[in-house]
DNA sequence: TTGTACGCGTTATCAA
DNA sequence: TTGATAACGCGTACAA
């Protein structure tokens, strides 16, 4: 049994309420009081009980987060899991200000029998940031209708208090097309991901009017793959199948793992890179630049992702603020060539 | 405002106790009311106050974890934070387990005014999980004292509710160095971690053991890094400045970031690998299998690590093992070759 | 300035 | 089988 203020009232043979008051600094208390109290509590190593602060102040100062993966299951044991790096700035936001971060996996059986809306109500918590949410999620709906304020990292999702986290993909599409048009590139593949996830389509859209306004664009160069770098090295493949005519010049990959598995397929094919076709990727993660040829592609800013996410749950006047955009950049290493 | 038992209890003209009991499947209570009490919590959209039961039942559900980073903090956000492969685990297995993760950012105010047992304490954790905890972190003596259990990865500290789950270190190490051996090594050098964190001192007493018992020993090819890429780049550095007579052929890294640290430095010098030195690292990251060359590394069980770190915590059986090691694996890839 | 009494939402005890 | 009451630890009107 822990220390509690009752125990430092007896100590002291004042009331509870005097120590209660005492510790939380109220004026309405004797300066007196007040440090003899907090040394007993000092001395009786007291800690505050959370739990009860929550309940009598039906203030439970946490945030729920949900990393959920947006590579197929089965293989974020294995690749490098991009949602953790949301994480990093979720956690140190939310800590810095004060609220505690709860997280919940993906595939327990929490999620599976109760909704993620569910475990948030039932904890109290203030507001909660997904990272992966896709498309075919059976929760979406509720998630639109939450009365809790949501932010969601890369899925933009209509209501009231749902909020919008995502990088500026127009900017990133078109980094990564500018460069390889600049480069002389007219004949641009896509390696997509899958459709469940909504940056997919987001991509594809810019992708898609960027070629078009150029009377460039191929529908038969656009290829749907899941994130995963297996379904990277399958895309490569088909590409790989293509007449000489017909193969693009370069690919345009919506994640630096995809793109890592083009590379890996090309290679396998006794095909150069960038010699004979150049790659751009997205994510900038950490693998990209140990790769070979090291991968040009777009760098998400994910740990800033991660903090605005928190901040426009917490803060108000963000609130008001629904859809934030973050800058990427275009990371410019090995995997492009000039066309001749 | 939620809806409690209270508004049901008012819905139905039936008592709080009526209601509690029926919603928790009490066999005191009539299959009639149950059915009927069930009705209505799903009717009223009813989600029960985790804070309150938690606070009567004395009970929090809750494990916290530290993710503190091995690395120097600064270099977090560029490289791969090995410690998030462990919350993979940790995550999963808890949440399997019907437990909350509470999670906590290493540089954040709470955790530089509070210690971590009194961030646990207040929340009344039932448990704790460190990663990356290092030997002069300044609340080290009070983990020790714990009356909450805890387990820690890769930090073995003595205490009554103190655990440890690390890498089979032994095994490790002569895995890497017996692979070197076996091609033929005999003059082996060793780029390990900071002093800071116990996993340098363990991996070096096992690389010392392994030599001195072939006589092979010699503490002038022992560098001090600290587990991140750069510090792996300075110590290959003085490395490659010694006289080619002491130069060593082989390098055991404590980190594969170090690895792929020293990688560079020796392709900077244009010194080629294997040909001119082999190395081995540790961790298996995904980013080694994409250096050139790939890197020879001891892989861990990162996920496991994880699981067994909360088993450990909430099974009572588990917790009279109060060590457990994992099996580290030896990788073979390409950053080796046989001496001639 | 201090203390009494109540409530937060829930469960447990015991009486009806 | 059901319900009144107390309790968990804390904060807050309001009274003293």
């Amino acid at each position: 049994m822990s220390i509690t203020i009752k125990d430092i009232a007896n100590e002291l043979d004042i009331s509870v309420t005097a120590v209660s008051k005492a510790l939380n600094d109220r004026k309405d208390i004797s300066d007196e009081l007040k440090s003899k109290v907090k040394k007993v509590a000092e001395e009786m190593n007291y800690s505050p009980n959370t739990i009860a602060q929550r309940l009598v102040n039906n203030k439970s100062n946490t945030i729920g987060v949900f990393v959920l993966s947006r590579q197929p299951e089965e293989k974020i044991r294995e690749e490098e899991n991009f949602g953790f790096k949301f994480l990093t700035g979720i956690l140190e936001e939310s800590n810095k200000r004060g609220y505690d971060i709860l997280l919940f996996s993906t595939n327990s059986d929490l999620i599976k029998e109760k909704s993620y809306l569910k475990l948030c109500r039932e904890r109290k918590v203030e507001g909660a940031v997904f990272t992966g949410l896709r498309l075919d999620d059976p929760h979406l709906e509720e998630i639109r209708n939450s009365e809790i304020p949501i932010s969601i990292i890369d899925t933009y999702i209509e209501g009231e208090n749902v909020g919008y986290v995502t990088t500026d993909n127009e900017a990133g599409v078109n980094k990564a097309l500018n460069h390889l048009w600049s480069l002389g590139h007219r004949n641009i593949a896509m390696v997509n991901g899958h459709k469940k996830a909504q940056i997919s389509k987001i991509r594809f859209k810019y992708f898609e009017k960027f070629l078009k306004n150029r009377n460039s664009f191929n529908p038969e160069l656009v290829f749907e793959g899941d994130f995963s770098m297996d379904s990277g090295y399958k895309c490569a493949q088909k590409i790989i199948e293509l007449d000489k005519d017909h193969r693009p010049t370069a690919i345009f990959a919506a994640s630096d793992l995809m793109a890592i598995g083009i590379i890996k397929a090309f290679k396998d094919a006794n095909l150069n890179i960038p010699e004979e076709i150049s790659i751009v990727g997205f994510d900038n993660i950490f693998t990209g630049e140990y790769v070979k040829p090291s991968l040009t592609t777009i760098s998400q800013n994910a740990i800033e992702m991660g903090e605005k996410a928190v901040e426009m749950i917490i803060n108000e006047s963000f609130r008001s603020q629904k859809e934030i955009y973050i800058k990427p950049e275009l990371v410019k290493r090995d995997s492009c060539k000039k066309i001749n």
